[in-house]
DNA sequence: TTCCTCCTGTGGTCAGACCACATGCGCATC
DNA sequence: GATGCGCATGTGGTCTGACCACAGGAGGAA
């Protein structure tokens, strides 16, 4: 219905000008014109080139911008402008936080997304040779602290699970873990009061999280999926999270 | 250095505009005080209300669209406007087959994360309950039509697999599915030639897609699992696909 | 009652201007 | 000749105002 672009070839209707920027700047990444690192023209000439008003180019820009493409800054210099800089968890998560929040994503699918995805992580994780875990491990000894507030806990306790996602190597599964994450830490933390002992719980997953890590170093990865489904399953469960949290803080 | 955003607290560098649109409108996404079907205010009036310039409103705007949440439309009347849609497909392809094309997210990630993530997706589907495969067994019987053309059959072909990841009747994984499977579209396409022989792989392919279908409907989640990874794995070693296309066609 | 026309409000785009900022050249000074 | 400082320059960020195309609906004319 939208796809009209992909319409036979009569009467396009008049290319939108920010498409046509957008298109440009993709089809020159594509080509391999243009790699991270690099600057994307001034908005200005890019403008001139294209035959389109600055505004038009800005709205392209804002686009890859949000989605992780590009970072731009003021001033001069090599550091000014809009440079290439392809860092995805940025647009991941913007992506899916916006979703969830517009109801496009229910936060059970996501929940279930991380059941599904995660445990197929750590198996991947257990059967890569030379993982380092030492970073995850880290986490887990942060989170030994005593007296540690959810909030902070369940900060470190995220920051362990995208590591974890990390350690496979690959952007693609740690950038969408990331954004699973990201999107549902504000019902996460909302979901708190729901837990019948704060004390038991964060207990519990912290033996949970070194017996993740210990499968996953043993190279058992049916035995790491298994745990880590238990573990965010379990969790999940218990906290009860809902959609309604309509307690935006920020 | 450029983090001059997590600054202490002082003197925050004036929020930028179109940020604050931004984040205005996901606040009442938020809030369920905007939600699917629903019309975002006017840009003339957001801007007035926000106190920036429409400009400002309207790269936010752009951003929304292109990630899916929005669809604008001109003129007047109950379609006219900007209207919540929720729609995350386009975004997800958006975000992964920018990030392919600027090199975040290499080939072999997102190939490696289709084997991952998909097995993931057919064990989970074949436990599933009132799974319905009548869709993607439509597909299976269209690639069974002779003399289709290698585009053509793996149109059909990235159909059936993201069907599959929607019988899952989940939105995050099947919104993934596809992103992860447009992004690389076009380098599946230009691998074709390195095939030894199409009708010899065409003719696997399509009966894998039944032993897969079969694996589900019998509910048996590893074998469906074992034969999905077996059959994509298959395919991309056999097609040697690089990240070498150069041929961006449109 | 029906039909047609024009008014209205919407997004889409453009043009031009100004600002804040970071750099680095070039001049004045030592 | 070496050193230090100030301003020209070019960048993104923002605003203002204008015009266009379009779709719907109100209102008048038949």
């Amino acid at each position: 219905m939208t796809e009209q672009a992909a319409a036979p070839a009569a009467a396009l209707p008049t290319a939108r000008a920010w498409r046509v920027a957008l298109e440009h700047i993709e089809a020159r990444l594509l080509a391999g014109d243009l790699g991270p690192g690099d600057h994307l023209p001034p908005e200005r000439q890019l403008a001139a080139d294209l035959g389109v008003a600055r505004s038009s180019v800005r709205e392209a820009v804002r686009v890859l911008e949000v989605l992780g493409l590009v970072r731009t800054a003021t001033g001069s210099g090599p550091n000014a402008g809009a440079v290439i800089v392809a860092s995805p968890e940025g647009g991941m998560s913007a992506v899916m936080r916006l979703q969830v929040a517009a109801h496009g994503f229910p936060i059970a699918d996501v929940v279930e997304a991380r059941l599904v995805v995660e445990p197929a992580i750590a198996a991947h994780l257990a059967r890569r040779a030379g993982r380092d875990l030492r970073q995850a491990s880290a986490l887990l000894d942060a989170m030994d602290v005593p007296g540690l507030e959810p909030a902070e806990f369940l900060a470190l306790d995220a920051r362990f699970h995208v590591t974890l996602a990390e350690a496979s190597g690959n952007t693609v599964l740690s950038a969408t873990m990331a954004g699973l994450r990201d999107s549902i830490e504000g019902y996460v933390l909302a979901a708190v009061p729901n837990l019948p002992s704060w004390l038991a719980t964060s207990a519990r997953l912290r033996a949970e999280h070194r017996g993740i890590v210990r499968a996953i170093e043993s190279g058992d990865g049916t035995d790491a999926a298994r745990r880590l489904q238990a573990h965010v399953a379990g969790y999940y469960a218990e906290s009860r999270i809902t959609g309604d949290t309509n307690d935006t803080t920020r």
